[in-house]
DNA sequence: GAAGAATGTATGGAATGCCAAACATATTGT
DNA sequence: ACAATATGTTTGGCATTCCATACATTCTTC
């Protein structure tokens, strides 16, 4: 099929216009190129990469659109994006800013798999009583019961649960996989 | 600071080479290309990249060593692998092969920021017994509170929210995906 | 210790993705 | 309407990173 994994960089073009298109009703090479910081001619170029997979709609001069397949790939894009920030600020309580440019460098390197993880961890922490934990800058995070830096008692009587639930320490070897 | 910022490819073949080292006491040619899957010569191309950043000591037919600023470097990038995959397996429940897989493509894509606060938090997680989820598949998160037939007292509170995390409409069964 | 196998290097070429400068088209202001 | 300006395109060049092929060196084995 057509489904040729985008690169970051296409990746980057597709959400781009997506955003224009929505906030402005549409996207302009201008505007793509002043948002992504590059050349207009990288934008051009990268359009009429876009165009020959099918996914914008591009005519020299003309005004640009996503078609149906882009529009699909675009909103692929950006709930990865969003996933990934909401997570940065509301589990790891990020800055906005900050999160949002994270968001961006991490977006084109994560798995469905994982994405779905991190989606149902954000939805569980926000709304599971027990799952609250507060970053306290220059300390770390606590939960309420343990407050303060370090674990408290309450904590250190739960490890061998956890231990048993999270499986034994984990092994620190890496490895190494062909990128993209 | 010389800190040039590495390439991500470049980044692959520090870590591949400070793993290596420390497996087996050298880095060869032949180990490197097998573990990043790519051909002996972007090896060899690499290597002379990484030698003029001395970042590698590196003759022709000789075996490969880390400079000083090389070991430095390569650890950095084993930290931010390392911390990756510890969060993915301990908090978001990764089986080891993808965390490993995962952290791999991450790891390139992330500032300091974030992965301190990743590791505080994944340290968190690990010593606070109320900072317990659990992730069931197909399921979702929950925290031992929420667990069972019956929803708990503190559980109750959030109905509606939970809901949405244990509720057997949302989640379905886990999903297999490729890409990438 | 030399033939053959294994390992490493050099070269040339391809794809991506960026930029600068020259050129083309469109828009705007008078 | 049309000159000035803004926007978009083309071209050529550079850097990165990969591969395939041919060549060079080192290691192994008989």
């Amino acid at each position: 099929m057509s489904r040729a994994a985008l690169s970051a960089s296409l990746e980057d073009y597709l959400e781009t216009i997506y955003n224009l298109i929505s906030e402005k009703r549409a996207a302009r090479v201008k505007d793509i190129s002043q948002r992504l910081k590059v050349n207009y001619s990288s934008v051009t170029g990268a359009l009429k990469t876009l165009a020959e997979k099918n996914l914008v709609n591009y005519a020299p001069y003309a005004l640009i659109s996503l078609t149906a397949d882009g529009e699909v790939a675009a909103r692929d894009v950006i709930r990865r994006h969003t996933a990934l920030r909401d997570f940065l600020i509301r589990v790891l309580a990020v800055d906005e800013k900050r999160a949002d440019e994270a968001a961006c460098e991490m977006e084109h390197a994560i798995s469905k798999d994982i994405l779905e993880r991190i989606i149902r961890f954000a939805e569980f922490v926000e709304s599971c009583p027990q799952g609250g934990a507060n970053w306290t800058d220059g300390v770390g995070y606590s939960c309420d019961q343990c407050r303060g830096s370090g674990p408290s008692v309450a904590c250190r009587t739960n490890r061998g649960l956890r231990a048993k639930i999270h499986g034994p320490n984990i092994i620190r070897k890496t490895r190494r996989e062909k990128k993209r």
